[in-house]
DNA sequence: CGGGCTTGGTTCAAGTTTGAAACAAACCTA
DNA sequence: TAGGTTTGTTTCAAACTTGAACCAAGCCCG
């Protein structure tokens, strides 16, 4: 079948979103990098974890809330473990498991770092968009994500290269 | 003055944004590693050259059109150009400048890897947007991108963390 | 001309990410 | 219940990114 380049609407709307991406991520991570000493990735770990019930997660619903690969997420919890921000705890239930809790330092350290982050993320995009547009944006990023959604029931999951196939939430 | 938090709304904005950038990207990346040996960027790279007039660019345009720093391009196309799919070359109104040029095996590549690319792009974002949405998201980043556009401009950079200090185009 | 500042690019070490491989514990199922 | 498969997590080496430091080459102005 001969390929369906994009149009030129495509095109513009595929260009302006990559670059923006670049700019927003960079901008995040040099943001929270100066005023929490971590990138923006960590600082979710952080956040991710404050705001459970118990303040703790295992690994891998982690990892599938943060849409991130668990390696990724075993160096970033080892860093933030180092640094006394998150300890990690034995899963009762299931010995193979490991539970990462945020300490009181964490928190203390998210707290601090929380409002600049939100400031900055307001910078950089919401006081640049209309309030429709902001439900444009989360219609169009709902719909985005969902696309992934069970990604591995389908049979096809392995012939296609950019599907991840990772396990089940089990918490 | 007390942080004004994110709304409801604008929370699931952010979330919906966050998760979905990470999955784009990573299925980008998985996809091309697969098909074209590179990563995203890598792939932009050799594109964004390919467009050109003279299928060449001074390291800091091409910089500066990814969004991206030098010392990144610098090792990307250090990389590409030991693959062979890039060529460096002395600029010779300028003796510091430093002109990326794609070679006739990069362009096979890029050629070779551009449909695959579009599918996926497609299959991961366009194909899961109405039209009205394809403009709204045009128009979104086309917004984010426009606050960063002459970051250096003003006298206040320098107290703003997120913001890259970075030079002028020159080409 | 002769510093001194700016610009274009690279380098280097430290930090991060990737993907595959390794392990161990849980789960079948015959 | 033994043996094989799946699941949860870590480990390891290789690749990549970051930011600061560095080196030239242009620029500017006395």
């Amino acid at each position: 079948m001969t390929t369906r380049w994009l149009s030129p609407e495509e095109q513009r709307a595929w260009r302006a979103y990559i670059a923006s991406v670049a700019l927003v991520e960079d901008a995040l991570d040099r943001q929270l990098q100066q005023e929490a000493g971590m990138p923006h990735l960590y600082y979710s770990i952080l956040a991710t974890l404050s705001e459970t019930p118990e303040r703790r997660l295992r690994m891998t619903d982690l990892a599938e809330g943060l849409k991130i690969t668990r390696s990724r997420l075993t160096y970033a919890v080892t860093r933030l473990e180092k640094d006394g921000l998150v300890r990690r705890e034995d899963c009762r239930w299931d010995k193979r498991g490991s539970i990462a809790t945020i300490t009181g330092e964490g928190m203390r350290v998210l707290e601090r770092a929380a409002p600049g982050h939100v400031e900055t993320v307001r910078a950089l995009l919401f006081d640049r968009l209309s309030p429709e547009q902001v439900g444009q944006l989360e219609e169009i990023f709902t719909a985005v994500a969902e696309g992934f959604q069970g990604e591995d029931a389908h049979a096809t999951a392995d012939d296609v290269p950019w599907r991840r196939r990772s396990g089940k939430s089990c918490s």
